[in-house]
DNA sequence: CCGAATCCTTTTTGATACTG
DNA sequence: CAGTATCAAAAAGGATTCGG
């Protein structure tokens, strides 16, 4: 029998869930998926209302992860887009599967 | 069009994705899940080889939030099981895709 | 055996100020 | 507009020690 416990993959399970666990980011992925056009930097920051900082360190993390797209053009000022990839847009039936676990379980999550 | 952002229950999914954040939780969960029947507190902690500390902070919030169960009998000295409740192991599917997606999309998360 | 208490380190966060 | 730099506070982690 395998020994599940030690499945290499369950680090990047890890992985994942540390990186979902960052503050804003399901929130930015959910703005994100949600709309399903490239969205700009100010508009993200305006509707996770969240500094700059925080902001911009979600983005690079999910960008370096492969789960958005960034697009910058040179208008002046320039202007930033940012897309969900492929790969994010699968992870939505992950998060809506979480979502309906909590609705289920009314439970009071401390 | 309902706000799905603002939509309360995804607080309540911040608090799942942070709790299943905190170290050696998921592993806890798992090797709970594959045994299907209550362990002692020394089993656990071997297994997923932490110190008392963490693996006390661990089991006290799978406790606190209803995804495990804690029996203990006085023995002498005591001995003390854990095991998952329903609610806990209805999470096992939830889990599972999140193993799927990594899997599909053999990304290395940083 | 099963923890609780203490204490110190590392990580994450976000406010503020600044720049091309 | 879209960030970077700095920095202090908060949260989480874990080693060690002690107790019923």
């Amino acid at each position: 029998m395998v020994n599940i416990v030690c499945d290499p993959t369950f680090a990047r399970v890890d992985k994942l869930i540390n990186l979902l666990n960052r503050s804003k980011l399901l929130h930015i992925l959910l703005i994100l998926n949600l709309k399903q056009e490239p969205m700009r930097f100010s508009d993200i920051k305006r509707i996770v209302d969240s500094s700059s900082t925080t902001v911009t360190r979600r983005l690079g993390e999910l960008e370096e992860n492969g789960l958005v797209l960034r697009k910058s053009y040179s208008t002046i000022p320039v202007s930033v887009y940012y897309e969900l990839t492929k790969e994010a847009n699968n992870l939505a039936p992950t998060i809506q599967s979480m979502y309906d676990w909590v609705v289920e379980h009314d439970m009071e999550l401390i």
